[in-house]
DNA sequence: GCATGATAGTTTAATGTTGAGCGAGTGAAG
DNA sequence: CTTCACTCGCTCAACATTAAACTATCATGC
């Protein structure tokens, strides 16, 4: 039979704090993602969108900064969504390594029509935690994330 | 230029708590990542061979359950450790639809090294956090996650 | 025995993801 | 001006991931 791995009292605690993160933040994806399915869109297809509706056009290398992905990863998320109109390819005439990404009029429509209601099934989920709650999770992962 | 969304407060406070809690799980998975990477482990990898380490063999099927991966992904996990020489597959000769996955001594020793290391770094993450906040968080995201 | 339905695993198409490397364009230092 | 370092976007190989269709196997009920 398998060895057990045998921890102290505190790197168990740890570990099952650190499950039951993973678990809800698999959770909450989940949640979200299958919304996005319904339109056809994958989560970084909807973070770019998301990106390019908030803070306007921007190029590439940006973007992937934004959503935490890398260049060639941009490349086919963008041709994804450009086959299906929802946003332009525009060469800088400046600097002509750059190439800005434009939402259309068929991808703000999408986008404008889909985040309110995306932002609500958030806040629902989110729901589950008092306001106070709500606060500490977000003191506690505030402090996790940037100890990392 | 874009229009923004506008929200209540409480919906903000959702955003936000759900913002950071999505980079803090990143952030961790980020970190153990990389390690996984040096043993040239992906995470569906390390999840398989973790779940056969500690729970003894198994079928496909109920390993794509502890890992909550399909089925069709178990096939192409599986017969990339399999080409490693980490996991051996077995058919059941009982029921010939069963395929058993098995650590060879090869995979047993690999996570058998590797995994106190793993739970250590997760200690370690974690232990930015004090005894409490980790009790807390555990308490918040259990909650959160049994409400989706 | 045989039809029916359920389950295990595989395959395929489409998309994502990374890492590495490549070619084009830019800017600065010499 | 030329070289050098850098950035940008693209390509490629490898692996991941899902959904759907498919095959093989088993169990149940007639």
């Amino acid at each position: 039979m398998a060895t057990r791995h045998r921890g102290t009292p505190a790197e168990i605690r740890a570990l099952n704090a650190f499950i039951v993160l993973m678990r809800a933040a698999d959770a909450v994806t989940a949640r979200l993602t299958a919304e996005l399915s319904k339109v056809s869109l994958t989560e970084s297809q909807f973070g770019v969108l998301e990106a390019l509706h908030h803070l306007g056009p921007m190029c590439q290398a940006e973007l992937g900064r934004k959503i935490l992905k890398t260049s060639g990863n941009m490349t086919m998320v963008i041709d994804n969504l450009e086959k299906r109109h929802l946003v332009r390819r525009e060469r800088d005439e400046h600097d002509r390594r750059y190439i800005s990404v434009h939402l259309t009029t068929e991808g703000e429509a999408l986008i404008g029509e889909f985040f309110p209601g995306h932002a609500a099934r958030i806040a629902s989920v989110m729901g589950a935690l008092t306001e106070s709650e709500q606060e500490e999770l977000r003191r506690l992962c505030r402090k996790l994330g940037t100890s990392v």
